[in-house]
DNA sequence: CCGAAAACTGTACCATCGGTCAAGTTATGG
DNA sequence: CCATAACTTGACCGATGGTACAGTTTTCGG
């Protein structure tokens, strides 16, 4: 990495810390700027203002998550054919992963912007608008493979079912940090999970008359 | 009520419409008394601190959330005394409520203070612990209810299948927000009535057998 | 109707913050 | 080696945030 994008990186990472701590509009470019070990006016080479930051830890933080989503959920399809046991393994990854976060989950950078939206422009908010559409999208269409194969065992919408992932999770971030308790986030994506079995494991005469 | 805490009132519904709109620390004495018509130091003779204020939005809340959970829940176990049912119309109606907000869920005021926590005391954060606490406890007894009367379909903990509303509504709020859609809090609210259903409900053959 | 407390107002103050500007310095890659 | 990227220095500005304190009006019980 070039030592211009290296100190970037830098503000960005300090800034998001700061940003899921306190929120966007209690976090100061001063502040961030002491952490950083930077002037403010290399500050403002790098973002031209307050709400470049912004734009710039909300791209950092979709591609990341795309990242996590991509390999979590690519490897589950490799440990299993089936569509339903796929994603029943991607949501246990899912909630191993969020176990093993040291201090716990830092936070969803999208759930502060939106309980901050009045602080952020039009081009933001599209920005994370299409990013949890994507997401709804990934799920969503992992439903409908199950769907293929299994027969629901409740009539409910795939998408809401779909949506509801990211929602037990921001959830879950938030009463983690709440109860001040790290494992609620991981119990909350294995109780979705136990959802998502009940919805589509067949009864259990039929279950016996299934193979492998 | 006396023309002090009238002020009062409207300090605090003024100051939170703000702080879900913008987050804590964006909010600014001077905007809130702005809008409520008085001057500042008008202000800090209610409000010894910012952090005063906080303290006092917050036990407002959650005044009001006990009191609408009270309310509903009250009102779906006149309406039903097998326990299941009363869960269940409980939850219908919760939904109904947020369908009908008229512009959707304003948001919630300790989602925003956990994301904000590093400007609050550890006073403020016991308050909503505990109240998080109680809304837990509240849903995981509804659920032990239930279990004494159906066996559930799936091995896992009520007190998290419990924590889990209070997640959904939080995430469901959050969706809303981002996609700017305020049915999803409504429809996720259902989907997690269809978890219980499922979770609960017997398999079709002794359901058949199950009188009205 | 009076006096005391409650509920404010007026005004002044200072640190901080976001942001700007101009000019200079250092490092790096081609 | 030189052009450009990546900064530093330092000064400045208007707005805001929170504090302090003295003064004024309103309310209400006796």
């Amino acid at each position: 990495m070039a030592r211009g994008s290296e100190t970037r990186e830098r503000i960005l990472e300090i800034a998001e810390q700061a940003v899921l701590a306190k929120g966007f509009g209690a976090t100061s470019i001063e502040e961030v700027i002491a952490a950083a070990g930077i002037t403010k006016s290399g500050f403002f080479y790098h973002f031209k203002d307050k709400n470049e930051l912004a734009k710039a830890m909300l791209v950092r933080y979709i591609a990341e998550n795309d990242r996590i989503f991509d390999d979590l959920f690519g490897r589950a399809d490799e440990l299993s054919d089936d569509p339903l046991q796929s994603f029943l393994i991607g949501l246990k990854l899912l909630a191993e992963a969020m176990a093993d976060l040291p201090n716990g989950h830092p936070g969803c950078l999208i759930a502060t912007y939106c309980y901050q939206e009045r602080l952020f422009d039009r081009e933001i908010r599209a920005i994370y608008q299409t990013a949890v559409m994507r997401w709804n999208d990934r799920f969503r269409s992992a439903l409908a493979r199950i769907d293929a194969s299994y027969a629901p065992r409740d009539a409910i919408e795939l998408d809401r079912v779909g949506a509801m992932l990211s929602c037990v999770v921001d959830g879950g971030i938030i009463m983690s940090k709440a109860l001040d308790d790290p494992r609620i986030l991981e119990q909350q994506i294995m109780a979705f999970r136990s959802y998502i079995k009940l919805l589509f494991t067949p009864p259990l005469v039929a279950y016996e008359r299934e193979p492998a």
